[in-house]
DNA sequence: CCTATTTTGTGAAGGCTTTCACATAGATAA
DNA sequence: TTATCTATGTGAAAGCCTTCACAAAATAGG
């Protein structure tokens, strides 16, 4: 039943099929609503601005779902990138730093839909350690490792200033935890066995800054 | 004096190299912070996690900005590469949609340092609409057409439901302006000339998942 | 001034990703 | 059953990006 684990397959897949293959899963949810029983690469690129090429390259390196002539049968196919994503089960995340984004975080329900629960927060502020933000008491950051150590968690969402990402960081990698989501605007160091994802919003400021500077149209006249 | 900007340059630079460009920025102003002149192609790419040749390609395609045998002038790289980042300036943004991510950023004052300073605020809740958000009074989404039409603002971060972002960002359009940074989990439909960038947590945090769960590390035994 | 050392700038090579284009297979209809 | 149509799956080609490797340029030290 292993059929789609990556390590089975000799190919290596790249980071943007990956990134891609979220993109299907959505589109897949929005033609699940319009009621289709099918879809095809043609109408999946519509939606996410792809190319059905590319949508039919991504998916054959993980089997043949389609039937020809005919498309994709749409609950199937999200339930198999689903299983691929990994994402056909519950993620429990702890988070670290609540505070403006933070809470923005805790507070979006969207992810609970989605099976990434966040259960437990962490902050170093006396005023928040032991207040309560959406059902679940802030933690002391001093308890990070032994709290999650050998816990069900196995994500973490760093949320604190850039100066003290890299210790918190430090943390979350001695408690054997190997996914984090970074806010803070720093690189930070790791080990090669622990994933780091990093959301950087000023950098797509800059590039659309960049964009518009250099007015780097599609369709301009030179 | 305009010998960076792209429309002058025979090559088409890649949009990874631009988002690179901001890591070095960002990587600048921390070689700055610790008081030196000059910096190396090997001392940027270990700070950000490139290759030194990555670093010094990427240069190249604006100019020749370092020295042989020395490196390159902190403080005149990280003016070059600002201005041609574009963000050798302000830029005034506007932001629709005042809920939990919204407000998380209108509050974030590091923005603002960098030149992006958030100056309206836009959403269609009656309780929010003329209440008052670190200065800023929030303006009905009503009146966006003609209230960004010709206005000083050029960017709109948009951080309202997925359900109604389309029609946002036909407002957006409508209204002139050409820069968008996005929340919400829609892709958004938008003329060849408009820029929008995404913001997309729950892709990342699926990409983790699918990382733990194919036990993706650089130094895995087979 | 000369030599050794450092580090840039850049063609060329290599590698990776996307697009092309078509044989193939199943659907549909008569 | 046969013909027609549709859309997949996939090698091959094209395109794009990164890494290599080294000449060139400048420093530093004697
Ligand atoms: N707010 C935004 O819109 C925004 C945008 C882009 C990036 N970021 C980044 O996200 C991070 C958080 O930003 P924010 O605006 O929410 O900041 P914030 O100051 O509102 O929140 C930071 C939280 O971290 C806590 N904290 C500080 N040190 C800690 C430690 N050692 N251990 C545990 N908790 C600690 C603080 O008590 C606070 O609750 C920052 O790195 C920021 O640069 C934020
Ligand atoms: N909060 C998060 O952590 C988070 C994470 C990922 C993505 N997002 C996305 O960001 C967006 C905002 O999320 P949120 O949690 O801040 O939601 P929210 O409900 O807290 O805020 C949405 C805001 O938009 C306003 N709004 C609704 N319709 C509007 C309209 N037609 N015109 C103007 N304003 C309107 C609402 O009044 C509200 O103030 C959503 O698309 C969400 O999917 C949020």
């Amino acid at each position: 039943m292993d059929e789609f684990r990556e390590t089975e397959l000799k190919k290596r897949i790249s980071e943007s099929t990956i990134r891609r293959l979220s993109l299907y899963h959505r589109a897949l949810e929005i033609v699940e609503e319009n009621g289709s029983e099918t879809v095809s690469s043609k109408e999946l690129a519509k939606i996410e601005k792809l190319t059905p090429a590319q949508v039919r390259k991504d998916l054959s390196f993980f089997g043949s779902f389609g039937t020809r002539g005919l498309g994709y049968p749409v609950k199937d196919l999200k339930a198999k990138i689903a299983r691929i994503l990994g994402i056909d089960r519950v993620w429990n995340i702890a988070l670290v730093g609540v505070g403006n984004i933070g809470s923005a975080l805790v507070s979006y329900k969207e992810f609970a839909r989605q099976g990434f629960k966040i259960v437990k927060l962490f902050d170093n502020d006396q005023r928040k350690i032991g207040s309560n933000h959406k059902g679940i008491v802030v933690s002391d950051i001093k308890n990070i490792v032994s709290e999650l150590s050998g816990s069900e968690i196995e994500m973490v969402v760093v949320c604190v200033p850039g100066s003290v990402a890299q210790f918190v960081v430090n943390d979350i990698v001695k408690a054997g935890l190997r996914a984090i989501l970074n806010f803070a605007p720093v690189n930070l160091k790791v080990p090669d066995d622990v994933f780091v994802r990093n959301e950087n919003m000023a950098m797509e400021l800059e590039y659309l800054s960049y964009a518009l500077v250099n007015n780097h149209s599609k369709n301009r006249v030179k």
